[in-house]
DNA sequence: CGCGCGGTTGATCAACCTCAACCCGCGTGG
DNA sequence: CCACGCGGGTTGAGGTTGATCAACCGCGCG
């Protein structure tokens, strides 16, 4: 699962999450510490990564040292799909990851051995592209408080095992500020902006309560995708 | 070819993009007037569709009757790999189009037949992925002159016979607003004094002459991508 | 203790949005 | 033929959001 999206993937875990049948289960893995990378954008492309648990961070530097989060992914997510030749994301991880790693070299023969693969894995990056033009419609419409408040709803969603609306938020002011195409400050601001109205409570900096999960829906929803029906009116 | 972001897919037209060879050149071709749609978001996905010629949009309206464009195609881009049994985007033809079809139910028979078709595709929407993430990262982070001076070099870059800096920009305003994540008066604003400051020249609302490359490429570089080398120091 | 890092808060400012007027070309209909 | 409305575009004045710059807090650590 991977939010390049405010948005998260709403199609949740599905049996196509589930990698051991096509893979075997027999791919090696590997244990990232926190906030160590996995890739550098520029990197040769040898191997696809499948999170198995943590959380990572996928990000463009330019030049004027800006940098713009692309999209956060844990469990389930492939890593590396975005690209030919070279990575042209960066992935740092953000906290304790582990990873299989396939070889760019045996995805032909495991195509062609196995169609099934072939559909999961573009189902894959089908979904992180969905994603990611949902992240773009966020960033290019929504204000501040929506995106934010989009943001923390994504993320609650993603959590396993969030009963009473408590959620590790395990990525920084800074990275959420860098996916949100915001300011740390604002962010920081809104957060409290939100605490003070009653909306969420930090229990600690990296955990999330959501108190009043209406009002946030109701603020992101002022920009959610249209149902269906409506579409026939434009 | 598509531009999901500001950058252009800068690998530039490849084998992978000639589909005679995959498809066998026997798929159902379609015209479509401009300004209709080929679906919208919501509508069951049934066919993928291969653009020949013209442009088209994808779109996605949000409640409040916002738009965000996600992306422009033209020829070569192959449409409707974002999702998962119902369209997530509107798409609309911007010029006249012509597109083929490639029913969803055949593709499971036409991965096993012929594992290049996979990766054919793969590398497809990979690339558009790539490209939606330099968008997100063009609006996230881009003033808005940088944004148009980067969307006006990628859709040149696209034109074919584009000698002299003069190629056609087939969408309105609106549409490069929607795209960029700003109002079509800011649009209209930057166009003019890019004018004004004779860095182009419209020869039609709808053509547009490069005068100084150079300029454009200086306000927009200031947020292109990283070259490998530079990545260590972070 | 001092320092650095991550976060919060405040004051100021500018980029961009909003609203409104206006222009131009075009098709329609009297 | 001209009047008219309409769609798309341009331009202007003024307001707001979020960026910028700077101070400050709390914590962990050498």
């Amino acid at each position: 699962m991977c939010i390049a999206g405010g948005t998260l993937d709403k199609m949740g875990k599905t049996a196509s999450d589930d990698w051991s049948m096509t893979t075997g289960g027999r791919l090696p893995a590997i244990d990232i510490p926190a906030h160590s990378h996995i890739f550098f954008e520029g990197d040769e492309r040898r191997t696809l990564y499948l999170v198995e648990s943590g959380w990572v961070k996928l990000y463009r530097t330019l030049i004027d040292g800006q940098r713009q989060v692309v999209g956060f992914a844990n469990a389930g997510s492939v890593l590396g799909l975005e690209s030919d030749g070279e990575h042209v994301n960066s992935c740092e991880a953000i906290t304790p990851v582990k990873v299989r790693t396939i070889p760019i070299a045996r995805l032909p023969e495991m195509f062609a051995r196995d169609p099934i693969f072939s559909e999961q894995i573009l189902r894959q990056v089908g979904r992180q592209l969905g994603a990611a033009q949902a992240q773009l419609a966020a960033v290019g419409v929504q204000s501040a408080e929506q995106k934010l408040a989009t943001f923390l709803l994504s993320v609650s969603r993603l959590c396993d095992a969030c009963e009473y609306g408590e959620f590790d938020l395990p990525m920084r002011r800074g990275d959420m500020a860098e996916f949100l195409g915001l300011r740390l400050e604002t962010v920081s601001r809104k957060m409290s902006e939100f605490q003070r109205r009653g909306w969420i409570r930090m229990t600690s900096l990296y955990n999330c309560q959501l108190v009043n999960r209406e009002a946030l829906e109701d603020l992101a929803e002022g920009a959610e995708i249209l149902p269906p029906a409506i579409r026939q009116a434009g």
